[in-house]
DNA sequence: GAAGATCGTTGCGCTAGCGCAAATGAGGAT
DNA sequence: ATCCTCATTTGCGCTAGCGCAACGATCTTC
């Protein structure tokens, strides 16, 4: 248990605007962890332990099918909530939570998230907000899954990397987070052909530019454009 | 506020197991929603106004996209829970609830929830646990969506079906619900000649046979071994 | 029981996207 | 610099699944 700069708390939406007192008790019961870029938090089918929150580096949240095949549930950067949902009620993390870059984040056991939760209601409230939210957003990307074409799935998620952790740079926005084609195909449902064949259109229209493990927006409306239905 | 027999609350997953004396008074401050088949209980974008418990007939929780495409997200019937996450926090409902016969469902509007809440913090603990449920199980069905081809993920379904709303009779399981081809196309993302096609081709080989909007399961053997990866 | 409305089936053509293979390019390490 | 590794690109062939259209079956209504 070493002591953790409880002003950090205020940065993630979970714990945003509570009280002082209530981000002291919070930080007092965590502890911090190191994770070297490339290893694991936790995996699918661990033991759910902790509660995180990500204060430093960035993660990867994916899940891998029993064939093998992966797929990416969500990018992390600080500062960033995760693990809830395993957490409360103790069972099996559903997916995979590996650091992309040396990492740090805040933790939780169960036993200190039970008390925190129990000793101030209102947190409890504000976890069913919060997966409340993801939910509707899970649910979002499933029907875009169910019901559009590849490259308009592409098109969003890069519009909503650019929105998340867009910087700006000479000629547009680039997005600031290492990212392969490989990583957007399994972002979108789709392979690393498909996402570099599309990604060369938008070259050729001047609506981005891209190079190994970066892309930059050149064009936002045009991307919109395709995003959305307009023609 | 009509008086509603809380013993029907037991039978439903949020409420079981609770003392008697919470199960009171939630039945107190319902009241109860009577909706004819093909009527809606909200619509998307409808100001979130209650929290339903399903106790007679049967719902189907769906998505329209901008475009008219519908979705199914879930088929509900009795008992079962539904709108806490847009209850919970007043938004606005992101999916149609429509009764697809007639159907009885006892309501709890914003005030009455929150009250209820507040009152019995368990409450808020098993909300939490019941919407970390199903949002796993939402990632389990994209990660399906975005790896799993066509005949899978339709004998997944089917199966998921079976064993909720399974009848036995003659020859096997039926699906006690009537369910035209374009349902388990909108539950499964593809389209109703898919469905069809397939469905034929199963019952050609004996593992289902079907008629008008009914399914009945004759071979489970054989359907979950195309389910999985079974040879 | 005839007409009309729904729902289901199936043939046909088509295309979006997959998957392989081979080539190219860009960094990093020695 | 040079080698090695790894991301990316692109051509090519292929197929799962889409979407239309025409037809057939079943239920409903008057």
């Amino acid at each position: 248990m070493s002591s953790v700069d409880h002003q950090l708390l205020r940065q993630c939406a979970y714990f945003a605007g509570m009280p002082e007192a209530i981000l002291q008790t919070a930080a007092a019961s965590a502890h911090s962890r190191r994770i070297l870029g490339g290893e694991f938090f936790f995996q699918q089918g661990d033991h759910a332990s902790h509660f995180y929150v990500l204060i430093e580096g960035n993660a990867r949240l994916s899940q891998i099918t029993p064939e093998g095949r992966q797929i990416i549930m969500g990018l992390l950067r600080p500062v960033h909530e995760i693990g809830i949902i395993a957490a409360i009620d103790g069972s099996r993390y559903p997916l995979d939570l590996q650091a992309t870059q040396d990492s740090v984040a805040l933790a939780w056991d169960q036993a200190a998230l039970r008390a925190l939760l129990e000793a101030e209601p209102i947190l409890a409230l504000r976890a069913l907000r919060m997966v409340s939210a993801r939910f509707v957003e899970l649910q979002e990307r499933y029907r875009e899954l169910a019901t559009e074409r590849v490259e308009r799935r592409l098109a969003r998620a890069v519009l909503r990397l650019v929105a998340q952790v867009g910087q700006p740079s000479s000629d547009g926005i680039t997005i600031g987070l290492p990212l392969a084609r490989q990583d957007l195909a399994e972002l979108t449902g789709t392979t690393l052909f498909t996402v570099s064949r599309t990604l060369s259109a938008w070259e050729e229209a001047g609506i981005i530019r891209s190079a190994r493990e970066r892309v930059t927006l050149c064009d936002a409306v045009r991307l919109q454009a395709i995003a959305e239905d307009l023609p």
